[in-house]
DNA sequence: ACAAATTACTTGCAAATAGCAAGTAACAAA
DNA sequence: TTTGTTACTTGCTATTTGCAAGTAATTTGT
């Protein structure tokens, strides 16, 4: 797969994932294209943790070297760029997932609870339900207000 | 569950996990402990991703005060002292299994290759290895050495 | 056609955090 | 009872974070 894979800390798999994806900021990007369906730089930025405007930018760009995201035109406005997932971004809802159940069950007040259903089909086969939201994803769906109801 | 749940930027499950274990190191010391069975301030120091000793402390007494791990006295050396998994600890071993997922897939020469049978396990029922494996760490075993045959 | 918005950034600076190197206090071993 | 070990802390510098302001390239409204 892709590219440069140096300079890395260690080939350890746990620390892999940590210098790619471990802070606070780089994650809430995913989950903002995977369970709200946003794609431009102003939707992130409206992100209810508040992103600071050059944060924003530069873990944009980090994800598209890490070729998580694809920075696309769009057609119809040259001011806007669409982020997309690429398969390695789509590669880690079932991460999200975990993390959802982890914190649905420590965090008193999770928003968690309000998508029980999907919490509960995560924790009966989390491979299963992330198949299918990739799929979702992919079509630029966002997957949670199927399950708000 | 336990103490202070505020001060967060949200109650997003993704985010209260990015909060917690959302940097660099945190997640490296519950590796230490759940891989090779590491439980000492001076063999979390010996990681090959190299800890400030600082940083280390830091990071210590943060995860201890989110309940992640607990510090206990070593009873035969009273200058030692004993890190431990609690359960909310032990309940990060499913996130911890799926970055290793993502990275065996993404990181060409993940040292995840030299453990292809517990990957495989993890591939096809995450929570059921998990659940063996909590019972392992909370032996006090490391859970990779048994599967570097 | 032209002025006013909108979008996606960049830049400058202060504050916080990371990280190296050098201590130090409490115990244990010889 | 000196010497070593363990688990830190402290001081200092470098990098990163994050706010506020600015800007360039469109697009929209008149």
């Amino acid at each position: 797969m892709g590219a440069r894979n140096s300079g890395l800390r260690s080939h350890c798999p746990v620390n892999y994932a940590l210098e790619i994806v471990g802070d606070r900021w780089a994650l809430l990007i995913v989950r903002d294209i995977v369970f709200r369906g946003k794609r431009t730089y102003g939707e992130f930025l409206s992100s209810e943790e508040g992103f600071a405007t050059n944060i924003l930018a530069s873990r944009l760009t980090a994800l598209v070297e890490a070729e998580i995201l694809r920075h696309d035109a769009d057609a119809a406005d040259g001011r806007k760029g669409v982020y997309v997932l690429t398969e390695k971004g789509l590669d880690l809802i079932p991460l999200l997932f975990e993390m959802v159940l982890w914190s649905a069950k420590y965090d008193s007040r999770s928003e968690a609870r309000r998508i029980p259903r999907l919490v509960d089909l995560i924790r009966k086969d989390n491979r299963k339900i992330s198949r299918k939201s990739m799929e979702k994803v992919v079509r630029g769906d966002a997957i949670v207000p199927e399950y708000l109801s």
